[in-house]
DNA sequence: TTGAAAGCGCTAACAT
DNA sequence: ATGTTAGCGCTTTCAA
């Protein structure tokens, strides 16, 4: 399987590769009956161009890095799913790096992206700030996005959800729904998520008139976190528990099924993110989807944007509202109170 | 940000270009103290070897194409893990291509990779027969790989699950456990884990003197598929319920739920695969948990292999033997039997 | 509109 | 052990 290349679809039509370049790729005019020899020749060997040598001479070479924290975890399948598919819509590949959620791994991997040649990178930050060094740094090389979790301010263009809208659109069912005694199970540390659910968490229950009645714990965004933090919350006598992820509440809904406590008859459970397992939970689990397309598509088209030239202009954020799905982990238990609030704006730009 | 060349190195380390490249790349046996001045002058300039360039020159991406059918199957995220890991290992970057369960976007992927000058390709196959074309045309050009998944034989090598392996695991464990009216719920179609599965139940429980008892119902892997078998198989007082896969297992355990039948009191239920939602189910689902590292690893030694020259020589097809995993979807009801079936071999190579 | 020629940055013969 | 040189296959000036 010899390939074919230019110079011998040059020879074969009877013109000279520049020619041949020319009609292939689409960059120059083009006598009409020359194109039709030259794709007929081309056409007739195979030709198939050789991307290496065009991105050696272009400086292109049509790849996006995609750097992310853990492919397993569960909910960046289907961003990375949406990235790929919006990425090759515009005939780019993606070169996936999968960290370990290891900041210096990620480093090494940016490194290893950038020797190859990538034209942009789209990263999911495995730590708002051991990752920041490696971003900065990537970013003075080739246009960058962040996707999903900010690393500090000013590093790069950032397309995320809206923590905050998501966080309201949960209060307000709860408590459209007669729930009062209302409590947080979110994650300490520093990242994005964690920072935005719990203050927009705050800020919501305050503007509700609900301070100061739940606890909150902070712990980790996993599954073990959600069972030990039932049994921190369960005192109190809540008759909702609002989740900072999916895996949270899922602990959550286990160990409170283990104890006996009937969700959402006793209490009303909420996540976030919408992972393929929050359906499947029983009871299935309410909880606040994440505009999983539109990051994909946003950052996909921001990283167009600057890498048709225009890579200064000032930084984006660009948050995207969530949607609430309401399944049955905080179905009403007897009467329903009606909804009383506006809906939240489904865009912010800053 | 200008990049620094080779050319660069060598006139600030006062040898040749070909000097800087050997030592750089280790080809060749380069003078102590050259080497020691070329590499202090690279790391000065802070010199990064262009792969597209050497890639051009030296016939070699360093790259591997990663075909497969969705990312958002559970089973793959994990697979795709550590098969990024293997290959980073080596030094090798994964082009990641999501095939949205189409074989005609899988063949244009497939193509694209080529162009892209990929070094190997690792394929999981979105179809038996419908894949099979645009894998043997690639095979012609690249080593390749299928994972998982087969695509009619002789076609390229093959690293798969020992699906009876994993059968008989799940038999002999119920037979042993006092389950004697086992019927099995799976999958049509001409898949390979379709086809072997089924084949390695009615084998086996024919070889354990089951045969004849249990109804076999065939769908597809889905949830859905997994609810509606649990009504059909339910008139015939089964109490163990074997399925192709976890999805079908877990939608049986929610019907079954619904339907007050007690697991595993009344009925026991298995799955196979091990996807993250198993240990989230209630009860936590008894399965056979595919040997996702080894599998990577195999895959990526194999080609390895062919890449190393020898890409002729017969095909290989792998086997790797799965594991069972107990969990409570299967616990004894009362008394159990002790196991009294040998274990089986560990690996199979054919 | 087309062709000739000069590289992109690197590696690999071939010399020395 | 090191330098010189010729490309890898393509795009892109620069001329015609």
């Amino acid at each position: 399987m010899t390939d074919v290349t230019l110079r011998e679809v040059a020879r074969a039509s009877g013109c000279s590769v520049a020619t041949v370049s020319r009609v292939l790729a689409g960059t120059r005019p083009v006598g009409a009956e020359t194109a039709r020899k030259v794709r007929e020749a081309a056409e007739k060997l195979g030709y198939r161009p050789n991307q290496v040598a065009r991105a050696l001479r272009s400086r292109s070479t049509g790849t996006v890095g995609l750097v992310l924290p853990q492919i397993t975890n569960p909910f960046f399948p289907s961003l990375v799913r949406e990235v790929e598919h919006a990425l090759h819509a515009e005939g780019r590949a993606v070169l996936l790096a999968d960290c370990d959620d290891d900041p210096e791994v990620e480093a090494a991997r940016i490194a290893d992206l950038l020797d190859r040649q990538v034209d942009a990178l789209l990263i999911i930050a495995v730590d708002e700030r051991q990752s920041r060094d490696a971003v900065a740094k990537a970013a003075a090389h080739v246009p960058l996005v962040l996707l999903d979790r900010g690393c500090g301010p000013g590093i790069a263009d950032l397309v995320t959800t809206d923590n905050a809208t998501g966080m309201a659109l949960v209060l307000d069912h709860l408590v459209s729904t007669g729930r009062r005694r209302i409590c947080f199970v979110g994650a300490a540390g520093t990242g994005s998520a964690a920072v935005e659910r719990l203050a927009a968490y705050e800020a919501e229950t305050k503007a509700l008139g609900l301070h100061g009645f739940g606890p909150v714990e902070l712990g980790d965004f996993s599954l073990e976190w959600g069972r030990a933090a039932v049994d921190r919350i369960l005192p109190s006598r809540p008759d909702a528990v609002v989740c900072a992820n999916d895996l949270i509440a899922i602990g959550a809904l286990q160990r409170l099924r283990q104890l006996g406590v009937d969700v959402p008859g006793d209490i009303a459970v909420t996540g976030f993110d919408d992972i393929p397992m929050a359906d499947l939970a029983d009871p299935a689990l309410t909880t606040v989807r994440q505009p999983v397309r539109a990051l994909a598509a946003e950052a996909v088209h921001l990283l167009g944007h600057r890498l048709a030239g225009q890579n200064d202009g000032p930084r984006r954020l660009v948050r995207l509202a969530p949607e609430l799905v309401v399944r049955a982990s905080s179905a009403p238990r007897a009467s329903s109170a009606e909804d009383t609030r506006s809906t939240r704006t489904p865009e912010v730009e800053q």
